[in-house]
DNA sequence: AAATTGAAGATTGTCAACAATCATGGCTGT
DNA sequence: ACAGCCATGATTGTTGACAATCTTCAATTT
């Protein structure tokens, strides 16, 4: 058994899922405020857990805070999108470097059927499973590729994306992934040219960068004004 | 002033760079406990502020934690090794693409600086430093790459590589880093072939992979016992 | 003698109160 | 009218005590 680090479900993991929910699902959008002793009132728990809860979305990159001051939603900033995206673009032909030889037909049929998770969320204009569904779709490689490290890498990577992509959706309605939008990325995956598919990332991390640069660029604008409270 | 994120000194994360040397100079060695009283006794602070620190040390991933039962110093793990060489190349390779262009004499000067700094340690037999003065002549790329997300990815690695690194010396005594071990490595950074230094860098590491490995590999038959305290 | 059960100790999880620090707004002096 | 200072409120940092859980070991039963 000790390759199953079960995890006991305590107070902290809780809040921290719930918080992490709550980020990610808009509820506390990007700037927001996030008191302590509020939020403590609110979920019925102490600070002590709640500390611990928000040290862990502080590491996540999903939240930031200033000792003595105040913890805030981490703002959207364009420079972070541009670092992520070519870190990921990195790191996700690096995946596919490593699964490569040991794809299988578990692989594909696995592949197949997070597309169409996917496609299924997009059919019901449910925009957070569909981005959470995308972001399934694109770990699956860095699941199977073996490495420990790439894998808590690219859990880091995804925590941010999904904020990004869910203030996106929010902002445009239903602009988000396409119904064929991965058509290619799965036939090049489950192919036989590992260099078609270290192109086909670098053209689809193109496209999703600007895609969503664009998007935060004309947000930020918006979001300088500040609020009549 | 946005880009200059203060650190006040607070409680905890005075106690969290203690720790942090205390681990990786061995005074808590692989496979040690970590009892919260016990250490919050020793440190002269209340648990509030250690537990927080010792988060911060978790996701660091130089302490695992199980609730209700301990804490420990994270043991070696081969897998661990080979999985942080391989991203570690990936990145590392990738952190050289984004600087190459805008290198210029102060990235040279620097580097070679801190090429020096490491020979000073080599001479001086200082195992400790000897080993922060090669991350941070690696490090040199990774900061200039212009990249926050890579940057804070090469942290994390860091840490890791440096508790490796520092229990392997420990138990060989004086076998570290050779005096000219960086010697092409340095030439080609400042060449004008990236190519041959992305070889130069795959090469280097898998020399520091088997070294190691080898190290991690002949040391796991030895922890196994248990000791007779 | 071996397996099971239960109690005791150890360790982390949780809580509520108190202290330190920071941001805001009004007041005073010029 | 304007600049600087001080008090006030808000927020996080810190503390010590208490509760929940796990591990260990010895007593008991088969």
């Amino acid at each position: 058994m000790i390759t199953s680090p079960l995890k006991r479900e305590t107070m902290s993991t809780k809040i921290a899922a719930l918080l992490r929910r709550e980020i990610l699902t808009g509820e506390l959008p990007p700037g927001a405020q996030v008191v302590e002793t509020g939020l403590a009132l609110r979920l019925g728990a102490s600070r002590g857990p709640l500390r611990e809860a928000m040290r862990q979305l502080i590491d996540e990159g999903l939240l930031v805070s200033v000792a003595y001051t105040g913890t805030r939603v981490v703002d959207i900033s364009v420079q972070d999108i541009n670092d992520i995206y070519a870190v990921r673009t990195c790191l996700e032909q690096f995946a596919f470097e490593q699964v490569w030889d040991r794809r299988g037909d578990a692989f594909a049929a696995e592949l197949h059927a997070r597309n169409d998770a996917l496609q299924a969320a997009i059919d019901a204009a449910d925009d957070v499973r569909a981005i959470e569904a995308e972001l399934d779709l694109h770990g699956l490689a860095y699941e199977r590729a073996g490495n420990r490290i790439l894998l808590t890498t690219w859990t880091g990577l995804r925590g941010r994306l999904q904020l990004y992509w869910a203030a996106h959706h929010r902002a445009h309605g239903l602009s988000g992934p396409l119904r064929e939008s991965h058509d290619d990325y799965i036939r090049l995956a489950v192919g036989d040219s590992l260099d078609a598919m270290r192109a086909e990332i670098r053209s689809h991390m193109r496209r999703g960068l600007e895609t969503t640069k664009s998007f935060v660029e004309q947000k930020t604008l918006t979001t300088l004004q500040p609020e009549p409270d």
